[in-house]
DNA sequence: TAAAAAAGTAATATATACTTGACAATATGT
DNA sequence: ACATATTGTCAAGTATATATTACTTTTTTA
């Protein structure tokens, strides 16, 4: 899987720590990390959580037009 | 988790069964059957294969206001 | 430039997404 | 009414998303 830089960017534009997402979202730090080291696959209820705390669609932080 | 009749709307749109879904996108047809039920919180990279194979976005199938 | 905070990494453990196979229940068509 | 396709359901297995703990490296800040 690919980088999830857009995920990263929305991060820092909240001014939000790996951490601080992840306490938000209810997951762990390493989650979190792993999701934007493209080393996960997260859960749709997981990305939701994820677009409602950043204030951004699925749309926006997860869609690619072409997967691996 | 809720029903997803979003998806089997779509799905009934394309005039696909649930087995011709399953097959396009490579999961067992029991794997749809369950998302369509709402027993399974599906990974973003499936319901990215859902999307394209439907023609519709993220936000269109999966997108809830709120989780549970 | 040193301390503190954040991010990266790795190993082991657990919950659950997904598979396979098989059969019952509904729907659809002749 | 019958045949067939489709959907629903169940049980047991496998793969992987996520947790936890702990440590190192990088970035930020005083």
């Amino acid at each position: 899987m690919a980088k999830n830089l857009k995920l990263k960017a929305a991060r820092a534009e909240k001014d939000m720590t790996q951490g601080e997402l992840a306490a938000a979202v209810g997951v762990s730090r390493q989650t979190i990390h792993a999701i934007e080291k493209g080393e996960y696959n997260p859960t749709i209820r997981l990305c939701r959580a994820i677009c409602r705390t950043l204030g951004k669609t699925l749309d926006e932080l997860f869609w690619e037009e072409e997967d691996e």
